[in-house]
RNA sequence: GGGCGGGUGGCGGAAUUGGUAGACGCGUCGGACUUAAAAUCCGAUGAGACUUAUACUCUCGUGAGGGUUCGAUUCCCUCUCCGCCCACCA
């Protein structure tokens, strides 16, 4: 037994008042030391408590910023509060409390429990998205945007409820008899056009997709940020439409025009009802489009494809002038590409199968392949049925059409792009105020006047659809620049606004002045490392990546790319292997209990130790107690320290640990660095004396992972009477290895005949290959195989393996 | 449908990036301590064969099949299953 207890409530009580009150982490401003900006996303506190999943999400992360500060860097590991959206109201109504009451208790109580976890955080630098002081910059941010024109009050459809205002598309359920019902409360929902703000994002889209280029995210993170923009070059082609004009196709291939056999529009398109006008069969026409109208893109993406055909109305194809047919119909999307298609049936399937059911031609124009079966074709190959292009390859013929197409004035080059333009209102209560005045002429002005603050509501749902500031009529009546009346917008902004740029704010959050001083960001950005859910790693990062750069082509960033680098973090599934989820409690893991029972160096431990950061494991509740007895274990070896000199196979132990968990602490294999730690643990129970050096290093590999323990075995392996910063261990160095001793004084070393390992030989460590021949050749089981046969190879990899070919 | 991951003992996961597969931990089995249990500590533990048994030794083994290589969990091809994200994107 040892004759000290590891008594965790009492160590953690011991050391965390210091330590906080001290502010031992400390990020300090233009620091000569090499800087480190460690970010983990920031929580919203939409429960009460600190959850098993976010202490996955900050364990590893800040074992990690731990470990570079004893690398002698100038860390920042900030944290804050993402308190406006959805998350925190639903929360609120909920409690049966306002948002304001339910986030100040939440932030209270998340922070405790960050610092129960002991989580080497700089509270200095605490933000609170949700705070005037806070969105007082994010207003100023959004009227830099607006300034430049990136923010736009644009019409466009959306899903319309009276009682809860415009609702997403996922919020919306099928009703009885075709009608449309809210997800919350069963309300009758319809489609109606309105009006809102949209931030400008898509002209945006080639430099996020080059910005990439100066990023070191992983790939599969560059990958969905790519694919997210989803570019895609191909050609314009104008179709007339005989008395309406001109309408614009959008296609990838322009070498099928030849085949097209019909057109098609979205029943959204504003050429739309002119069609109707003109044709013979109007209420056809006008029956589809409304009962489209009522499908949400759910349903309109499962169903068979539809349309109906607009009799009456002539479209000439650009090349044959022959009559092709005109159709509205609802697969074509109108918020992509041009909202109105060529049809080409023989090389795009779902063309194919509209026309299949409609029994439109399919004219096959690229030849296919000899061992291609079937009618659809949609690679390259040689071009027929198309006059003058007939015998090319279809991939020359793209780019001849084009610059014939430029040259009859008919169509052109054009690139289009996946990502959509930013929904940057909500109509509701819990967000940021969007700083901007409707004057009484209906022009928009900005109010520099900043913060608008948010205005203390009881009532904070919508009714009637309104967004809820439209019914405090002292908020929203106001005066224009001139002095007449005129009234504030009341639509706030989404959940996206506060988080776009929380990272800089931890940057300077006291200043009154600017979001941050420029030239600390200068030291600060770009964010080293980003740390965060796989759920964000493509809007957010994609919106924040946005924000940034418009700002910063305006001089008020020093860098177009807020982050250097991403890693994306796993899920902790329940005991069982299911996902966590708040109707499953049973399997949910409660850290009050973790922390109450074994402590919070025993939780950071198994949460680090179970498996990589990375990856989805489902948690294992003997794993913990696995974690608690190796603590346990470490407080046995102090009582062995002492000043003998540590034996050879005590130094190439301690030597192996220093240089394996630095590169593994660095490379954020947290998981094996745990299993390091243990295999020294067990090792020293073999030993009489553990050296005190070899103790005082390793204090400090472990300090990263349980920095209660090794600050309490710290101070008294030290004997410090009184608290004192400096003398903390987790202001110390990392040890330093001596690679030489890192090497056991006799290796094995396999030999293999034929790739079969059939012995093993102890050599000394530094044998020469002629050393290990020789031991190979007078080994009886080696020379058994061999049977007398001469080798025709011998491989030796030098410490590995001997292979002997025969 | 598209994209991205992944498949290794009873389980979570290792494997220095082509060099002894299964580190470390859980579980299980055996032992110590105990009146007993829990806790704790020590040992064993991929499957199979040979052997009375141990040791020795051998065979098989990283989803399936094939290939490259002296040597493949790792690289290449085909197939298959699972997870996540996006999804009528012209």
């Amino acid at each position: 037994m040892s004759s000290r207890n590891y008594d965790h409530k009492k160590i953690e009580q011991n050391w965390r008042p210091k330590w906080f009150a001290d502010n031992i982490y400390k990020a300090v401003d233009f620091s000569e030391k090499p800087k480190k900006y460690i970010l983990a996303e920031l929580p919203y506190p939409s429960g009460p408590y600190l959850h098993a999943g976010h202490m996955m999400r900050y364990t590893v992360p800040e074992i990690h910023s731990r470990f570079l500060r004893m690398k002698g860097y100038n860390v920042m590991f900030p944290m804050g509060w993402d308190c406006f959206g959805l998350p925190a109201e639903t929360f609120a109504i909920k409690e049966g409390k306002t948002p304001q009451e339910v986030i100040a208790q939440a932030e209270k109580d998340f922070k405790v429990a960050m610092q129960r976890m002991g989580y080497a955080i700089d509270w200095d630098r605490e933000v609170n998205t949700s705070k005037p002081d806070y969105y007082k910059w994010t207003q100023f941010m959004f009227l830099k945007l607006w300034e430049q024109g990136l923010a736009e009050l644009r019409e466009m459809p959306v899903w319309w409820c009276k009682e809860l205002g415009v609702l997403a598309d996922e919020e919306v359920l099928a009703g009885p008899n075709n009608t449309k019902v809210s997800e919350r409360g069963g309300y009758p929902v319809e489609r109606k056009m309105f009006k809102q703000w949209n931030l400008k994002i898509t002209e945006y889209a080639d430099k996020l997709l080059k910005g990439l280029d100066d990023t070191d995210y992983m790939d599969s993170v560059k990958l969905s940020q790519t694919n997210w923009i989803g570019k895609k070059e191909g050609a314009r082609i104008d179709f007339e439409i005989e008395g309406i004009g001109k309408v614009p196709a959008f296609t990838t291939r322009p070498d099928t025009v030849f085949g097209v056999s019909f057109v098609a529009i979205s029943p959204e398109h504003p050429l739309v009802s002119s069609i109707v006008q003109k044709a013979t069969n109007a209420s056809d026409l006008t029956a589809y489009i409304q009962k489209a109208a009522t499908l949400s893109d759910l349903e309109k993406q499962q169903k068979e494809k539809t349309g109906v055909e607009a009799k009456g109305i002539v479209v000439k194809h650009p090349f044959t002038g022959n009559d092709i047919p005109l159709f509205i119909a609802d697969y074509i999307l109108a918020d992509f590409g041009t909202g109105f298609i060529m049809g080409v049936p023989a090389h795009d399937d779902r063309d194919f199968e509209f026309a299949s059911k409609y029994g439109l031609p399919i004219i096959k124009v690229i030849q296919t392949p000899n061992d291609f079966e079937g009618d659809l074709y949609d690679g390259d190959g040689e071009v027929i049925n198309s006059q003058q292009y007939n015998g090319m390859n279809s991939a020359d013929m793209r780019t001849k059409i084009i610059s014939d197409l430029e040259q009859m004035g008919i169509g052109s080059k054009e690139v289009t792009y996946k990502l959509r333009d930013q929904i940057w209102a909500r109509q509701r209560y819990w967000g940021e105020p969007i700083p901007l005045i409707h004057t009484q002429d209906g022009d928009i002005e900005a109010d520099y006047n900043l913060p608008v603050v948010l205005p203390e509501l009881k009532e904070f749902l919508p009714v009637d659809g309104q967004a809820p500031l439209t019914k405090v009529p002292e908020w929203v009546n106001t005066t224009d620049s001139k002095g007449r009346p005129a009234k504030r917008e009341v639509d706030t902004m989404p959940t996206w606004a506060g988080s776009n740029w929380y990272f800089i704010r931890y940057i300077d959050p006291q200043n009154d002045d600017a979001f941050a001083d420029y030239e600390k960001m200068k030291y600060w950005l770009p964010v080293d490392r980003y740390f965060g859910d796989g759920g964000h790693t493509t809007a957010h990062l994609m919106y924040s990546r946005f924000w940034v750069r418009a700002l910063y082509e305006q001089g008020l960033i020093p860098t177009p790319e807020p982050f250097k680098w991403r890693m994306t973090g796993g899920l902790l599934l329940g005991e069982d292997g299911t996902k966590m989820s708040k109707s499953k409690p049973e399997y949910s893991v409660d850290p009050k209990d973790l922390l109450e029972n074994y402590g919070a160096d025993a939780a950071r431990m198994v949460l680090a130790f179970l498996g990589p950061y990375s990856e989805t494991f489902p948690w294992n509740s003997r794993s913990v107690v696995a974690c608690y007895r190796v603590i346990r274990q470490i407080y046995e070896m102090f009582d062995k320290v002492s000043d003998t000199p540590a034996s050879k196979t005590q130094l190439v132990a301690y030597n192996k640990l220093v240089k394996n968990t630095e590169y593994m602490y660095e490379n954020l294999k947290v998981n094996t660095a745990i299993s390091e730690i243990m295999i020294f643990v067990n090792a020293s129970k073999d030993w009489d004396t553990v050296n005190s050096q070899v103790w005082n290093g390793f204090l400090r590999v472990i300090a990263p992972v349980v920095p209660f323990v090794a600050e309490e075995l710290w101070q008294e392996t030290h004997g410090y009477v009184s608290w004192d910063a400096v003398n903390s261990i987790h202001l110390q160095d990392f040890p330093t290895f001596d690679e030489a001793l890192t090497l056991d004084d006799v290796i094995e070393v396999p030999v293999q005949i034929n790739g079969k390992v059939r012995a093993k030989l102890s050599v000394n460590a530094n044998a020469t290959e002629e050393q290990v021949k020789e031991a190979a050749f007078a080994n009886s089981n080696i020379t058994k195989w061999l049977d007398g046969q001469e080798p025709k190879k011998v491989i030796y990899i030098t410490g590995r393996i001997l292979n002997i070919v025969v």
